[in-house]
DNA sequence: CTTAAAACCTAGTAAACCGATAGGATTATA
DNA sequence: TATAATCCTATCGGTTTACTAGGTTTTAAG
């Protein structure tokens, strides 16, 4: 299950992508115009920040920008982020990988041959998806 | 993150699938072997039977036993049993659809259109895998 | 210079979920 | 009758999740 954090992250972001404008947008627009409990997005937009999706402006007239176009935003980095691993066992993920405890030969092991492909399907979708992509197209 | 649950009830599965015999596969056995407590696995065992991938026998020399052929048990099934909706987002899931309440359009959402392509791909790897895929090929 | 509006930061918290455990009841075999 | 197995219910400690509270700091505008 995708948590609400990503969830809310990715809408923010598609929402300052299609708000296509100069200046900085406001976290309580967004949480206003998306119906997200404003001190909990501004939680995500600042973690947003720190990994370098977005930068800030502070004081009045502040907000949030794009540091990236958005067809430069790949969905695997934003939800790396967010979410944290994208394989659904440790075991199988590239950028968390941890042995399973339980399981002394992973090429045996049936669960890992699945989540395997179930991880590189996963991936090869949200690889090819960037924020333009989820936020402008059809 | 696959739970703990799913990964045993796979492994339980594959484990009686293997061991291609007419005797009831007990779950100390497997537990012992898979290393997974016996305990858990027992109530594992239990959901597996009651959703009928598995007939049981009580008593001694009992056990559990595959009421179907392993090439049978599509691995879509398993999951939805064991660890509910394949979809990470309930507006996306074909058998646990849920609206959300903060989205008023979903067709709209950014979110929404990213998750059914990921659905779309984990269904289709899932759906193409059955239990004799992942316990003996290659 | 003051006020207001915005991001920034830290902490806490209620509820849910997870993985496991406890303790038996039931059933079948030998 | 003893034993070995499934079956069943309840509970529990720990972790995570989704927020909320309560500020501090920075900036722009009046």
């Amino acid at each position: 299950m995708l948590s609400k954090k990503t969830k809310y992250g990715i809408k923010a972001l598609t929402y300052i992508a299609r708000k296509d404008e100069k200046f900085p947008v406001q976290a309580s627009e967004i949480s206003e115009s998306e119906n997200i409990s404003q001190k909990f997005l501004e939680s995500i937009m600042l973690e947003l920040r720190k990994s370098g999706f977005l930068g800030s402006k502070k004081g009045k007239g502040g907000g949030y920008y794009l540091i990236k176009k958005p067809s430069e935003i790949k969905m695997t980095a934003v939800i790396r982020v967010l979410e944290g691993p994208i394989a659904m066992v440790p075991c199988v993920s590239l950028n968390y990988y941890e042995k399973c405890d339980d399981c002394p030969d992973e090429d045996a092991c049936s669960v890992h041959k699945l989540m395997i492909q179930v991880r590189d399907a996963s991936l090869n979708v949200l690889g090819e998806n960037t924020l333009a992509d989820i936020a402008f197209k059809q």
